[in-house]
RNA sequence: GCCGUCUUAGCUCAGCGGUAGAGCACUCGCUUCACACGCGAUAGGUCAGAAGUUCAAAUCUUCUAGACGGCACCA
């Protein structure tokens, strides 16, 4: 058979993955044997939203190699894959699409209305990243895909979120919150983010106090706040104050006369020791408030301008512009003392960019405590999950839990799973798993279900469950008693807290199992500016752009080449590193095929150790060193050095040594060699297969004497393919120390002739006399591999013997086991 | 403010207690019958700086400088 002349990674892309799909492989009911071990890992869901990235490349890649591995190695191997409904990110998508395409607003449609062009916009676009996923070769399990809106996610959160709220662990209460005044919801602690402004200013105002002609300053980064102050706060051992604790200041902009309070939290010794106290705008205000029973005065809007208690001078201006009218009519009044420069610290939204209001908002909360002490228990007594790498990570984790606040879990959007409680029109609520349930325990006819919707981590906090098929605590099914825990979650450090930690918890708590034992946590792949990738540095590289230029395979081992958890700048030249390795491998095989007539692969011919040559038991002893470092790399999730391993045995031992040594009796058409050869050839492109698998697909069905035979004792009945032949684990037994020993010496005195060779300008059409001088054992290594050693040195005659014996002009050079000598 | 990471050949990165490694780029030589996406051979580093522990440190400790990440605070 003749290949071509180079690897056409295209073509090998599609003809393979429709055909593993379609025979089910990817399922693990391909498995047949009923004690198969189990090996599952369900994938961080992308959004709907989303289309492949670097990111998910790198990710996915993993957790192919993974999940290849096992698979070969008879695992009965569940990789489940899905999607996130991606609450904010899809209602923005649709609000835009309306407005763009109707000028209208969603409340233009109502809820029912928008909600179902949601699903619409769904429909059609939620399909782009998993069809990318295909092309990548992930071999997971298309058959148990799982959107977190399904029908039986959308029960399990129902039922989660009853349980909890039946204990006591979910509550609604009034709570200063994150509010992005444009999305116009309230977002959780994690998805606000921290921008420096340097250009801030500190707002320093006068209050006059009541009855006197003093005024108290305090100051500001938020003037506008102030209509909303409700109190002026100092320390109560502040001697500058002491006589004014108790009285009032008359509130300038305002009609209102608000105390002068006595509070520990405030600071004698920052800005002017005088703090003013807005309530409903402040987490540290709020709790002063909260001990000083002071009344909570909202003052705006939920797009951030100012309401009606903000007063008539401000109603309806933004807050931004209220905040200079402010500082303007406290100048004109006297009562600004100084504006300084500051740099402050804004919140903004993760995803708009937008300055987060704290705002003082009636939300559902989750108390994490007991579920908080669950995942602490699990790290003390377990050490579960063990983090890859395990520095920071296992740290930072725990950290993160011990400091664990209460989760905001509601979200002012349609678009997701809407809040199973209902009220009744006295405003009792009735939380229930069913309308039809809350209902009953109203007894009434008339109730309104909550507006909101849930937090989109709810749903995916309960992923490493409800894709199994949990709904409740009966639930039983047979993929929830096989596949939880998992054994590995592989994902990104930005949504350890947002995801991890939630999955680890809620498994724990409505299982009572682990959701995983292990957790690779991958680097960032920057760009090429050292920048992570993002669309407004445009420093992004598309990997698809990457699969067409350089092939799947070579993107996949270049990204799986990248040390564990290490950040990597991109570098297209590394792919192109790998993108040769693929035509190096391709090459090898096309040669070993050249002359293949007759011979086939064949596992009996690497075991009858007496008849081979020292070329051979050396490739073979290194063939199962390479196949046990290899495996255990993986163990360890060491793809890297899995990689290193056999990029090394392939190309520089079995293709620059091996192959060389055995080109002869190869090209000479020796049935025997040839089909050792070719068995190994096999044997490393299964190692390569996880890594590469579209490659060695299509080598390996190109080599004679495969089928399903040579399939993994779970895989016979199967149609034959590379991916369910079995991993080679490496024999201890096939390792050789005489031959890697004697084969160094002979890899050491070519060399040795080489560089000489160039260090004397000897063209290499020049043959001439070899002298090798060794001891007795060395002799014989070298005397009967002397042909070998003729051919790759050029040399004319090798003279072997115990000393050298050649004219003064001659160069020398000496190699640990023998010492050379070229006649000039 | 607290916690943490990184700084190794021109570039991108491995190595993390025992005589400095890879790929690419560079230099030299090869139209060698699998592969020029190739073959062969060189060259290139006081492992950011300083001090310490050790028989032995790129690798452990401390400090300094630079790059960066997370958390908290932010009147």
């Amino acid at each position: 058979m003749e290949l071509d002349k180079a690897y056409d990674p295209k073509a090998a892309e599609e003809n393979h993955y429709k055909r593993w799909e379609e025979n089910g492989y990817f399922s693990p009911e391909i498995n047949q044997l009923s004690d198969a071990p189990k090996y599952s890992i369900v994938i961080p869901p992308p959004n709907v939203t989303g289309s492949l990235h670097m990111g998910h490349a790198l990710q996915h890649t993993i957790m192919d190699v993974l999940t290849r591995w096992k698979r070969m190695q008879g695992y009965r191997t569940l990789w489940l894959p899905g999607t996130d409904h991606a609450g904010i990110s899809v209602q923005r998508k649709v609000v835009e699409q309306l407005k763009k395409e109707e000028h209208k607003k969603p409340t233009d449609i109502g809820r029912e209305e928008f909600v179902r062009r949601a699903w619409a916009w769904k429909e059609e676009y939620g399909n782009t990243i998993t069809e990318q996923m295909r092309r990548e070769g992930v071999s997971v399990d298309w058959s148990r895909h799982r959107f977190t809106m399904d029908e039986s996610l959308s029960l399990a959160v129902r039922s989660v979120f009853c349980t909890l709220y039946e204990e006591g662990s979910i509550y609604r209460g009034l709570r200063i919150v994150n509010w992005c005044p444009k999305d116009k919801t309230v977002l959780s602690d994690l998805e606000v983010k921290d921008e420096v402004k340097k250009d801030g200013k500190l707002t320093y105002l006068k209050y006059p106090i009541t009855g006197t002609d003093r005024t108290i300053t305090v100051a500001t980064t938020r003037p506008e706040t102030m209509l909303g102050d409700t109190a002026v706060a100092v320390n109560p051992s502040d001697d500058r104050y002491k006589d004014l604790i108790g009285k009032t200041v008359s509130l300038p902009l305002t009609d209102r006369e608000i105390p002068i309070v006595a509070d520990e939290y405030v600071d004698a010794e920052f800005g002017t020791g005088a703090v003013k106290v807005t309530p409903a705008h402040d987490p540290n205000d709020y709790q002063i408030g909260q001990r000083h029973n002071l009344h909570q005065l909202l003052i705006m809007n939920d797009d951030g301008s100012m309401n009606s208690a903000a007063g008539s001078e401000f109603e309806g201006l933004d807050r931004f512009v209220a905040r200079e009218k402010v500082v303007e009519r406290f100048e004109e009044l006297g009562l600004l003392e100084k504006v300084d420069d500051y740099e402050v610290t804004l919140p903004i939204c993760e995803r708009c960019k937008t300055i987060v209001e704290p705002i003082l908002s009636e939300q559902w909360f989750v108390k994490m405590e007991e579920m908080r002490d669950m995942a602490l228990a699990l790290m003390r007594n377990e050490g579960v999950p063990h983090f890859s790498p395990r520095i920071p990570h296992e740290k930072v984790y725990t950290a993160w839990l011990e400091n664990l606040k209460d989760w905001t879990i509601s979200r002012q959007l349609w678009w997701g799973h809407q809040i199973p409680a209902w009220y009744d029109i006295e405003g009792n609520v009735y939380v229930a798993r069913t309308e039809a349930e809350a209902y009953e325990k109203a007894g009434t006819r008339s109730l309104i279900q909550d507006q909101d919707v849930l937090d989109t981590w709810f749903s995916s906090g309960l992923w490493a469950f409800s894709t199994f098929g949990w709904i409740d605590d009966t639930t039983s099914t047979d993929d929830l008693e096989r596949y939880l825990p998992t054994d590995v979650l592989v994902t990104g450090r930005d949504i350890i807290f947002l995801w991890v930690s939630r999955m680890i918890m809620l498994t724990r708590k409505f299982t009572g199992k682990k959701a995983f034992e292990d957790v690779v946590i991958t680097g960032t792949v920057l760009g090429k500016d050292g920048k992570p990738m993002s669309k407004s540095r445009n420093n992004g590289v598309d990997p698809i752009e990457m699969f067409d230029k350089f092939g799947v395979d070579a993107t996949r081992v270049y990204l799986a080449s990248i040390a564990t958890g290490a950040d990597i700048k991109w570098n297209d030249l590394l792919i192109e590193t790998y993108r040769n390795f693929a035509n190096k491998i391709w090459n090898a095989t096309r040669f070993c095929l050249m002359n293949s007539e007759g011979a086939v692969v064949d596992h009996a011919s690497l075991m009858e150790r007496g008849g081979l040559s020292l070329p051979d038991r050396w490739i073979i002893s290194r063939l199962n060193q390479t196949a046990i470092e290899v495996n255990r790399a993986l163990d360890k999730y060491e793809f890297h050095i899995a990689v290193s391993l056999l990029y090394h045995f392939f190309w520089d031992e079995f293709c620059d040594w091996y192959i060389e040594l055995k080109k002869d009796e190869i090209n000479a058409g020796d049935v025997e060699a040839t089909t050792r050869i070719l068995t190994i050839l096999e044997i490393a492109l299964r190692m390569l297969h996880p890594f590469m698998p579209y490659l060695t697909e299509e080598l390996w069905l190109k080599l004679p004497g495969v089928s399903a035979e040579l399939h993994h004792a779970a895989y016979k009945q199967a149609d034959g393919t590379i991916m369910l032949t079995s991993f080679p684990p490496g024999d201890p037994s096939a390792f050789d120390e005489q031959a890697d020993r004697e084969m160094t010496s002979i890899i050491d005195v070519i060399k040795k002739v080489r560089n000489i060779r160039a260090e004397m300008n000897i063209s290499p059409s020049i043959k001439f006399d070899l002298h090798i001088a060794a001891d007795e054992a060395f002799q014989n290594v070298f005397r009967s591999n002397e042909a070998q050693i003729l051919k790759l040195a050029r040399a004319d005659r090798v003279v072997i013997a115990k000393e050298l014996e050649v004219p003064k002009a001659s160069a020398k050079a000496v190699t640990s086991h023998a010492s050379v000598a070229v006649p000039l």
